[in-house]
DNA sequence: TAGATTGTTAATCGATTAACAATC
DNA sequence: TAGATTGTTAATCGATTAACAATC
């Protein structure tokens, strides 16, 4: 019955989880929501607001017990489900998502690998062989991947995720700026991470420091 | 004199530029805040909104020239600044970001890189030696980097930072979730590619489209 | 001129912050 | 019990949307 919880807000359980992580690693037991809102930069009431999103984790007069927290806020994030996943596009952002990424223990598990390069077909990353494109739907009926990360290159994007979600994939992290997934398939899940928008982000950011304002003044 | 334009405004404006590089890439040559939209999910008020931060770029009863918006985006963005640039962490992920990446006429000009792994030194990327960490001062004396990306290991990059920082970079590209460098050095732009955070809300919108409300309900 | 569409002001909506009673 | 700190309601702030006069 609850309202929705705001993205916003989602978007902050991660950085939660990684503070709580580094807290509970140093040996701390217990924190109050102003000592974490003095170390994460935010405001006591926010974390407040935020955590009662989704219940009252904490106890009046004491504060929050950092593991339990830590632990409920991995819950909420799905730290504990277990979506199998497939890579698509095996180029060298691909290999080193795979390779840099833990997925195990952390809501995924990687089961396979496609790319249409003949070049590197078979060659194996994380011990899972590089299958062609063109096996994407057998692979899928038999499989039933929950997710695909999508660092395919420009042309193949729309197409591969046309392909996928009529296979039932239903959340996509997608590495791929040529195709608006969440405008075009408005009932999956999509995060997109483009690097490129961020790294123009940074720019403008440097360019204001060095002259904030510009040419409007 | 305007004030200050949000975070939420400049989040937009790579997108926008995408949108307008693929419409004239289309032989576009005007378009209204209506018809673009529809095509980017937005509302017409918004991108009128947007625009108007920087500029009237538009003309009552034709719309926006879309060749002249691009540009004017992207020299809002600073596409046509030349920063110059670092990396530091040359394992899969730094490999991959400097491979995968434009950086030349985006704003930036790769210059250097650096590891402290002894087995890849003096190899090359992208036309660049690896030079160890510990040559960092002697070469942004010398160079005078604006901008460092991080691809640093747990351990290293808070360290790395405090050198970089006092040696005059003022920009931060940083793909290591193990120190908020905005938190501790208020007066550098940064940009944080958090991967991990990215597939933890990830895996929260597919549980949550699974399962709307969760145990809550 | 008439029609279209901007630039801009006003209204609405949502997110953040402040305040405080409840309670451990 | 007294002190601390939560959970939650109310106030504020900022961002988005709607409306419309200006103007091409």
């Amino acid at each position: 019955m609850g309202k929705q919880v705001s993205i916003s807000v989602i978007r902050r359980l991660p950085r939660y989880y990684r503070f709580l992580g580094e807290l509970l690693r140093g040996g701390v037991h217990r924190i109050s929501s102003r000592e974490l809102s003095g170390k994460m930069g935010l405001t006591a009431s926010q974390i407040r607001q935020d955590l009662n999103c989704f219940g009252g984790f904490g106890q009046q007069g004491y504060g929050y017990n950092v593991e339990a927290l830590f632990h409920e806020i991995g819950r909420i994030l799905g730290m504990d489900q277990n979506y199998k996943t497939i890579l698509v596009g095996v180029g060298n952002l691909g290999r080193a998502v795979a390779n840099h990424m833990t997925f195990d223990g952390r809501g995924y598990r990687l089961v396979g690998l496609f790319d249409n390069n003949p070049d590197i077909l078979g060659e194996t990353v994380r011990g899972l062989p590089i299958r062609p494109v063109d096996e994407l739907e057998q692979f899928c009926i038999e499989e039933k991947p929950d997710v695909a990360i999508l660092c395919t290159p420009r042309e193949a994007t729309k197409e591969v995720v046309n392909r996928l979600v009529a296979l039932g994939v239903r959340g996509f992290w997608n590495y791929s700026p040529h195709y608006d997934i969440a405008l075009n398939h408005p009932g999956v899940a999509v995060e997109n991470v483009h690097l490129g928008d961020s790294l123009m982000t940074l720019c403008y950011k440097v360019k204001d420091l060095d002259d904030p304002e510009g040419d409007r003044g």
